[in-house]
DNA sequence: GTTAGTGATTGCAATATGCAACCGGTTCCG
DNA sequence: CGGAACCGGTTGCATATTGCAATCACTAAC
């Protein structure tokens, strides 16, 4: 349905049903990935969301997806010279994704099955429910947007984000273990 | 990334992260709005969606999703002679959708502009919240799984669906008097 | 036996994907 | 200065998927 077709951005969308705009943009597998990524791995720049890549995305692929985010709003590209590294920061409306990801990450631990060590954050975020989802929102948002965070409140994404670096950790030795 | 091939279907993640898992099967457009007209519009028959495809589905396109859907669980195919008409069940793990499309429909709500009477249907589920939500399951439940319903609780989803289609037929009217 | 309805399939042009090589620019280090 | 490493991409090309319209085999009703 020729989703986003980053040429022809300025396209009517197909209904003005809410859930077809939402899929609209958010609906090719890669936007997701990418957005995951800078939300829980905080990968902020180009090489980084290609190394980091768990799923293994190509490059022109992943400029493509950049340029589109950027374009429907969802990200910021911080303008440096060329050649010279440009950090991507979420916008608020990138930030709001987090509910849809957590909604998926809990359909996905529920209906598929995976990765052991890979669902840890997942299973975090849904055991965490709303106040959590809340914590991370913010903390975002203090990432992403120079919000300042009121530093009464646990940073809850520090939890999140060590939880799946332990993971990611594990399950990298094991695999060098392994060969 | 090649979300679910169809003739591959046995192709193996690409990542065992759950949301990488919901999205290689939820992660196509059509999938979603497939799903989408299935659970909100009670569209049970393949001619069925494609006459009442807001978007325009295309039959070769719904083909391939409906098995898809049903090859990953999401849907069953009441098995019927050639010629005669299948109706297609959401599975639990279909139903279980409605958490995501509730997640994108807000998403949609507050991040897109759109047609204002097609938005009825996303701002009662929103404003609804989890109650409402789970009414909804369990009233697609009956529908789709045969799981019989209590009396006493109020049908939720007839108050949403006529509300989406009083939208519809407001739309439809609309655009003849236009015409 | 014709017609309407069922769930699709087919052919074809246009588009998107996956992959690897490559590019111009900058920065670091000697 | 010279070279190496890193920066965000771009390019070419084979393959896969999409969108669209026509068509298919089959069933049920008249």
């Amino acid at each position: 349905m020729q989703v986003l077709s980053e040429e022809r951005m300025d396209t009517a969308p197909r209904s003005g049903c809410p859930i077809n705009a939402a899929v609209e943009v958010l609906g090719d597998p890669w936007a997701m990935l990418v957005l995951r990524d800078i939300m829980f791995g905080n990968r902020r720049y180009f090489r980084e969301l290609v190394a980091g890549s768990e799923e293994g995305i190509a490059t022109n692929i992943l400029a493509s997806r950049l340029k589109q985010l950027v374009t429907a709003g969802l990200l910021t590209r911080a303008d440096a010279r060329r050649g010279q590294r440009a950090a991507y920061s979420l916008t608020e409306a990138g930030i709001q994704v987090l509910p849809v990801m957590v909604a998926l990450g809990d359909w996905g631990l529920a209906h598929r099955t995976g990765d052991r060590r890979l669902r840890v954050r997942a299973e975090l975020l849904r055991d965490g429910g709303p106040e959590l989802v809340g914590a991370v929102i913010d903390e975002l948002r203090e990432l992403h947007l120079g919000v300042p965070l009121n530093p009464e409140t646990p940073r809850a994404s520090d939890q999140l984000r060590a939880a799946y670096e332990a993971a990611v950790l594990e399950r990298t030795t094991s695999e060098v273990a392994e060969s």
